[in-house]
DNA sequence: GCTCTATGTAAACCGTGAATGACAAAAATG
DNA sequence: CATTTTTGTCATTCACGGTTTACATAGAGC
C-alpha cells in the first residue's frame, strides 16, 4: 500500500475511473452513484464532496476522455484507419463514444455531450477539414463513428467474433476517406 | 365528440399514439407515464389496466412502429434512396429509429429493441440481401441509418435548415447502395 | 502531544415515479 | 329497471436514488 491510508487526490481519480467504466457500460441515468463508487471501493457521498453531483462527474469522466492526449485518434489523415482500428477493439471499459451514445437520452447529461463532442472533436477536425464544409463533414464522421458504435452493439449478429470482416474493414476506410477527402 | 363517451378501445389508442410521441423525443427512462398519459388526456393508471407495465407498453408503441405496414421503408432496392428521403424529413413525432436510438440506454427497453429489431428489420432484409454475409449487410445497413440519426441531432451545426445538401444526400445514397450491393 | 484541517463513514432525507387497490360511474345485457 | 361488466378516478404504497447532514478518524503543522 504505497502513500497514505487517506489521499485525496487518489481517491478522486479512483472515482473518476469508476466513473469512466460505469458511464461507458449502463449509460448516464442506469449508472447508480452508490454502483460507481462500490467499484471504487469508496463510499457514495464523496462524488457530491469532490465533484458536487452526479452531473459534474459525468461531466468531468467525459472531459478527461476527450482530452486530445487521451484522443488516440489523430486529426489527420490517417483518422479513418485509426478509428476503425480503435473500434475494432473495442474496449468498453473507457469508451468515450459509446459513453456519449448512451448518455444522449438524458437531457442533462445530453447538454454535456453536445458541448464536449462539439468543443474537443467537431470544431478541431471541422477547421483541420477545411473548406468546403469542414464542419458538416466533421459532424459527418462523427455520425459514422457514431453508426460504428451502434454496429459493435449489433455485432453479436455476425458469424465472426471480435474483429470486423475484411471487406466491411475496407468499407469502413473507404467511407471514412471519402468524407475526409470528398471525390470531385 | 363521436362514439361513447367511455371506449376502451379508443383510450387504448390515444396512449399509443402519446407513447410512440413522447418515447421518441425524450428515449424511455425519461418519458413518464403521467407525460404519456397527460398528453393522452387519461389517466395515469390505464397504462397497467390496458398494457401492463411502462416496458410492455414500450413494446406496443415500438412494435405498432416496426409493422411492415407502417414501415414505409420498402426492403428492395429502394432501400437506399427511400431511408435518405425518409430521414431529410425526421419528423420526430413517431421515429422508430430515434425511439430505438434513446432507448438503447435502459436495460428493459434495450432488450426489447434488440429483439424486435432483429426480427422485424434485420433478419427480413438479411434474407433478402442473400449471399454473401446478408444478415452482417443488414446490420451495417441499420448501423449506417443510426449513424443518420445521429447526424440529424448534430444538425444545428450544419449551415442548412432541414435538408440535406446535395453532397451529403449523394454520398449517403452511395453508401447505403455499397451495402446493398457490394462491390466486387 | 495538541489542535486544526482534510478525509472518510453512516444514516437519514427527500423527491420522483411506477404500480396497486378500492371505489365510482357509465355502458351493456337481460 | 335491475344487474353485471367495462371503463375511469383517486389515493396510497413502495422502491429507488441523489443528496445532505452529523459524526468519526487520520494526517499535517506547531
Amino acid at each position: 500500500m504505497p502513500g497514505k491510508l487517506r489521499d485525496g487526490e487518489r481517491t478522486r481519480k479512483r472515482i473518476l475511473a469508476a466513473a469512466q467504466e460505469v458511464f461507458s457500460t449502463h449509460g448516464y441515468a442506469q449508472a447508480g452513484v452508490r454502483d460507481i463508487t462500490a467499484l471504487a471501493g469508496v463510499n457514495a457521498a464523496l462524488v457530491n464532496r469532490y465533484f458536487g453531483s452526479k452531473e459534474q462527474l459525468f461531466e468531468a469522466a467525459l472531459s478527461e476522455l476527450l482530452k486530445p492526449e487521451s484522443v488516440e485518434v489523430p486529426l489527420d489523415e490517417r483518422f479513418g484507419q485509426a478509428i476503425v482500428a480503435r473500434f475494432a477493439a473495442a474496449s468498453d471499459q473507457a469508451n468515450p463514444l459509446r459513453m456519449m451514445m448512451l448518455a444522449m437520452a438524458d437531457a442533462g447529461a445530453r447538454a454535456v455531450v453536445d458541448r464536449l463532442l462539439r468543443e474537443r472533436f467537431i470544431e478541431p477536425l471541422g477547421a483541420w477539414l477545411g473548406e468546403p464544409h469542414g464542419l458538416e463533414r466533421a459532424a459527418q464522421l462523427a455520425a459514422l463513428a457514431a453508426g460504428l458504435s451502434v454496429y459493435r452493439s449489433l455485432y453479436p449478429l455476425d458469424p465472426m467474433q471480435g474483429e470486423f470482416t475484411p471487406g466491411t474493414r475496407e468499407w469502413l476506410e473507404r467511407a471514412f476517406q471519402s468524407i475526409i477527402v470528398p471525390p470531385g
